[in-house]
DNA sequence: TCTGGGGTCCTAGGACCC
DNA sequence: TCTGGGGTCCTAGGACCC
C-alpha cells in the first residue's frame, strides 16, 4: 500500500486558515511580484486549475495566477505534522517504509488476506487521518510497491485504487510510461523516439531489446511494464549523504560573498553531520555560473573525519578554481558523502583539537 | 518564462593493484 | 614492440524523485 498526502503544504496551511478555503495557494519562493527567484513546492488544487504546479518557476506560476495566495513554506511544522501521520500509519503495517515528508509504504500482506481486507484497512487510515489531522490522501493498493505506486498517483485527491494480481498488466496497458517511477521527461523522449508512448506499447519490446537500448535500466523497464517489482518494503536506510546549498538573491562575483555564504553552509551541515552523529570521508562542492552551467569538485580524505575547519578549509580550495573564471555565480552548495557513525562525538568540538585541526589543515596532510 | 533544496542511483574514464 | 583480465576506488556529470 502507498499512501500519499494530497497537495501536504498546502493542504496545512488550509487547514490552520480556513478562510483560504477554495482559494488558489501557492507555497514556494516569494514571487515579488513577479521578480521572484525560485520555484513553487505545492500548489492546492485550486491554483492547478491555473496551469500552476509544483517545479514550475514562481515568476511564472504569478503571471499565470497573480492572485493566488503565496505562502513560504514552514518545513519544521510540515515536518511535525507529517511524523503524527507516520506514527498513525505505522500502527496499520507489518512493515513500514517513508519515502519523504508525504509518502510512505505499509505492507500490510500479512494482516490483510484479500485485497478486500486491504481496502478495508485503507479505509480505516483515511478516516483516522481525517479524524485526527484533518487531512486526506490518497492510497494505491497492489501486489507490490510499483503497482501500489501507480495506483495511488492513478486516481487523487482523496483516492482509493486497488490492483489485483490478475488485474495489473491490464491495469497498466493504456497508462503512458510516465508513470512508471524512475521514467522521467528525457527517458520518455528516448522512448517517443522509438515509437512507445504507452505501457501497451513498451510490453511488445522485448528485454533483450530493452537491454541494447538501455542498459540496465532497460531490464528494469522491461519488468515495470509487467508489474513486476519484488522489492522489499525496507524499514529504514542508513544515510548516504547530506547536502546544504544555496542560491544567490542577485548573481555574484564578490568573493567575500562568496566564501562567508560558504563558511554559513559549511557550519550549518556540521551542525547536521553532529546531530546524526556521522563523520565523513569526501566533501563536494557544487557552483552554478548565472548561466546555470553546473560543475561540481568532490575530495576524498584518507580517512573518516568529522573537523568543521577541514571541511571549510578543503572545500576552499575545491571552490577556488571555479571563481578564477570571473563569472557571475548564481548558487554555491556542500556536500558530505562516505558517512560514517561514530561515537564519542564531543571531543572533536573542544578549542584545542580545532586549533589542532586548523594547523593540520595548513599542510593538509588528509589529503592524497 | 526562468529554472529551490535535499536526496538516490547510474555511467564512464582513469588510476592503481594483483 | 605491443599490450590480458579482473577488481576496487575516485571523480564528474546526469537523470530522477519528492
Amino acid at each position: 500500500m502507498l499512501i500519499d498526502l494530497d497537495a501536504f503544504f498546502a493542504s496545512i496551511e488550509e487547514r490552520e486558515r480556513p478562510e483560504l478555503k477554495g482559494k488558489p495557494i501557492v507555497i514556494g519562493a516569494d514571487p515579488k511580484q513577479g521578480k521572484g527567484r525560485g520555484v513553487v513546492s505545492t500548489a492546492n488544487y485550486e491554483a492547478r486549475k491555473y496551469g500552476i504546479h509544483s517545479g514550475m518557476p514562481i515568476a511564472i506560476a504569478y503571471k499565470k495566477c497573480p492572485q493566488a495566495i503565496y505562502l513560504q513554506p514552514r518545513i519544521e511544522f510540515y515536518e511535525q505534522v507529517s511524523d503524527k501521520i507516520m506514527n498513525i500509519l505505522k500502527n496499520y503495517a507489518d512493515a513500514f517504509e517513508q519515502v519523504s515528508i508525504d509518502e510512505a509504504y505499509l505492507d500490510v500482506s500479512r494482516r490483510c488476506q484479500s485485497f478486500d481486507d486491504a481496502k478495508e484497512l485503507a479505509l480505516k487510515i483515511k478516516n483516522e487521518i481525517k479524524e485526527k489531522e484533518k487531512l486526506t490522501c490518497s492510497i494505491g493498493i497492489g501486489p507490490n510497491k510499483l503497482i501500489a505506486k501507480i495506483a495511488a498517483d492513478f486516481q487523487k485527491p482523496d483516492g482509493l485504487t486497488i490492483v489485483k494480481q490478475e488485474e495489473v498488466v491490464t491495469f497498466l496497458k493504456p497508462l503512458s510510461v510516465r508513470v512508471i517511477p524512475g521514467i522521467g521527461p528525457k527517458t520518455e523522449q528516448a522512448l517517443n523516439r522509438l515509437g512507445i508512448k504507452t505501457i501497451e506499447q513498451l510490453q511488445q519490446f522485448s528485454k533483450e531489446e530493452l537491454i541494447r537500448y538501455f542498459g540496465s535500466f532497460g531490464e528494469y523497464m522491461y519488468n515495470a511494464a509487467y508489474g513486476i517489482d519484488e522489492s522489499p518494503v525496507k524499514e529504514s536506510e542508513e544515510i548516504k549523504s547530506i547536502s546544504i546549498q544555496h542560491t544567490f538573491e542577485h548573481d555574484t562575483k564578490s568573493k567575500k560573498l562568496i566564501y562567508s555564504k560558504l563558511r554559513e553552509l559549511i557550519n550549518l551541515l556540521h551542525i547536521r553531520l553532529r546531530e546524526e552523529r556521522l563523520s565523513f570521508k569526501t566533501i563536494t562542492v557544487k557552483i552554478r555560473f548565472y548561466d546555470f552551467e553546473t560543475h561540481t569538485s568532490q575530495t576524498t580524505l584518507i580517512q573518516q573525519s568529522t573537523s568543521q575547519a577541514l571541511a571549510f578549509n578543503i572545500a576552499s580550495k575545491l571552490i577556488q578554481p571555479w571563481l578564477e573564471k570571473k563569472k557571475a555565480i548564481r548558487l554555491i552548495g556542500v556536500s558530505f558523502s562516505k558517512l560514517k557513525p561514530i561515537k564519542n562525538y564531543g571531543q572533536n568540538y573542544n578549542q584545542k583539537d580545532l586549533t589542532k585541526y586548523k594547523t593540520l589543515t595548513n599542510k593538509a596532510p588528509l589529503l592524497k
